[in-house]
DNA sequence: CTGCACGCCTGCCCGC
DNA sequence: TGCGGGCAGGCGTGCA
């Protein structure tokens, strides 16, 4: 479920539960994820009390207080298939969610208020790692990663120079992380058609009032999936359990030889690969 | 350095 | 109904 505004509304689905709570029980399924998990995971998290969750790109990160002096900090990362699901211990399973396979619960917590949380991940593709806190930002996973796009650091000027020279096409610049961070498949598609660029255009030649267009395009169509609480796909569910319904409002992504939304506009949407992956664009109204 | 193909996994959907 | 192929919201590695 994994690009910035599912994490974000992950984020904010565990808010109320984890911020503040104390993790009275840790269980770890199996050996590794993509890597194999640290060390004594389940012992390590077992009570600490959660003093943060916070985002960067689409990692969330639990900052911990093992209460022992030190501070570490949980960093996990949902891959493709990542659901964190949110439960009571007087619950028994996630039998009522659509789509949960049990087998794939990785990593159970229960905090002192009697919640279940479930890391859930079929593909596994999913990342976990702990670190001090004090280090966290500069964790291998972290180090690399370019400005939040919601934030201060993300600018027409920065974008301008970041796309300098680029020969790739601003399909795959965008979803480049250490260029800017938390993009994905579906919201870089969705915001090109917002600034009228072609997937297909080479970074480095789209002219400077267009890269401008990019950043509100980029800010707007993050903030108003962030408050659809993210996209469902494929029976997808927020930690809430609920469906987050931005994905009514895709305007190209899996929208293949569907009508244009612009106004006025009758082309058909089509569908290329790049670089492997989907795109999705309106030939018309993207140059 | 840049750009791209590949591999990592499982589940699901479609066409035959 | 069963089976094979293609597809899926990501990312690190290794190659040219």
């Amino acid at each position: 479920m994994p690009e910035l505004p599912e994490v974000e509304t992950v984020r904010r689905g565990l808010l109320p539960v984890l911020e503040g709570a104390v993790i009275a029980a840790a269980e770890v399924r199996r050996p590794d994820l993509r890597w194999p998990l640290p060390k004594g995971l389940a012992a390590r998290l077992t009570g600490s009390r959660v003093v943060r969750l916070r985002r960067r790109s689409k990692y969330i990160l639990a900052d911990l207080d093992p209460g022992d002096g030190t501070a570490e900090t949980l960093i996990l990362h949902l891959g493709m298939s990542g659901r964190i699901l949110i439960g009571d211990v007087r619950q028994g399973s996630f039998a009522h969610v659509a789509g949960h396979l049990p087998q794939h619960d990785h990593i159970v917590l229960t905090t002192d208020a009697g919640a279940r949380i479930v890391f859930n991940d079929a593909r596994r593709f999913g990342m976990v790692d702990l670190t001090p806190t004090a280090t966290a930002e500069s964790h291998r996973l972290l180090a690399g990663l370019g400005p939040e796009p919601l934030g201060n650091g993300f600018s027409d000027t920065y974008l301008a120079a970041a796309f300098r020279g680029r020969r790739a096409p601003v399909k795959a610049a965008l979803l480049d992380q250490r260029l800017v961070a938390g993009l994905g498949n579906i919201y870089v598609a969705e915001a090109l058609w917002r600034a009228g660029i072609s997937p297909l255009r080479q970074a480095g030649r789209i002219a400077q009032a267009r890269v401008a267009a990019l950043v509100p395009a980029i800010r707007g169509v993050l903030d108003e999936a962030i408050a659809a609480g993210g996209s469902s796909l494929r029976d997808h569910r927020q930690a809430t359990g609920e469906l987050g319904y931005f994905q009514h409002s895709f305007a190209v992504y899996d929208r293949e030889g569907e009508p244009c939304r612009t106004d006025g506009c009758h082309s058909t949407i089509r569908r290329i690969v790049q670089s492997g992956r989907s795109s999705f664009y309106c030939p018309h109204c993207q140059r």
